[in-house]
DNA sequence: TGATAATTGTTATGGACCATATCAAATATC
DNA sequence: GATATTTGATATGGTCCATAACAATTATCA
């Protein structure tokens, strides 16, 4: 395909300003392919998809599938404490709890100690749903980085994305 | 919806059952912190919140910025064209212009060869906008990044991202 | 050629996610 | 015991993202 600027027909200036045009050709990333942020961006979304089509059987997003593995790590819990750790608000949580419950996949507790708070507790098919989803996980997800990275580079990416996480 | 409001007394397990409540520690992470996903969006985040930063005196958000970097880079290309290689849907993209266009960094003029589409390019005012914000970008915000990993280690992230983006 | 299909920018709309204010109940503080 | 704080919850608004639909224009092709 061959580029063809148009010459703009010499008439209809109104004082308008005249751009070249362009047609067909792809488009120039420039710059843009090596701003941390965009490729951060565009890499996270690809990531998410992938993540959502392993967990189509499952039906966890990666939003949910942190909830589970964090309060099967720290039984005995309240929500604000897994919300705030997760950088979930609190208001925001509720819905979230209310979905995994009303699946049957957590439970929320009245302390005994604090009546106020809601203990959090994976029920057994919590547990048992959470064991798919990491061998899911593990087999189909992860596994794709070694593939395209290798083990060494994956491990690597994971620190420098850690250390952006916290210290940046 | 209201939940069995405070009937249970301190003490009486009715086949309740009991969760062991833990106080004051810090959470574990455990298998999250090496999520990929857990850490890349984390990360993004982390990122887009100092882009933010960096740029408050120009007023550009990363996605603001992106599309001015890809105007300046391809004159005479017409908003799908900019919108769909920047993964923006059309309808999406209405709002960002016309928001660009009425701060006058950027500007439509309707095309003369197809009166369809119009065709996006930067104002000089945008250009010199997008001068500073690039300034802005290399001096406090990409090179927070050589701080943090150093120049070799930052350049193989963005290889990572790049491929995880295109190839994942 | 003329009828039909496709494209472009746009509007309207709904969903998902995120943030703030506020509330009642329970607890902490003084 | 009066006041302040914490916890879960509701209401609400903002932003981003996705789909349907529309008028104007252009492409297709019978």
């Amino acid at each position: 395909m061959t580029v063809s600027k148009t010459v703009e027909k010499a008439g209809d200036a109104k004082g308008r300003k005249e751009a070249p045009e362009v047609q067909g050709e792809a488009l120039q990333l420039g710059e843009l392919s090596e701003q941390l942020g965009y490729v951060l961006k565009r890499a996270q979304l690809k990531v998410f998809e992938n993540f959502l089509r392993c967990m189509a059987s499952l039906q966890l997003t990666p939003a949910q599938f942190s909830v589970l593995l964090l309060v099967d790590k720290n039984p005995g819990r309240n929500q604000t404490e897994i919300a705030s750790t997760l950088g979930i608000l609190r208001p925001n949580f509720v819905a979230m709890l209310d979905n995994l419950e009303s699946r049957d996949l957590c439970t929320r507790i009245r302390s005994t100690n604090d009546r106020r708070s809601h203990i959090l507790v994976l029920t057994d098919k919590g547990k048992a749903v959470l064991t798919r989803a990491k061998k899911l996980v593990a087999t189909k997800h992860e596994s794709r980085l070694n593939d395209l990275l290798g083990q060494a580079n994956r491990e690597a990416l994971i620190v420098m994305l850690s250390k952006i996480a916290n210290e940046f």
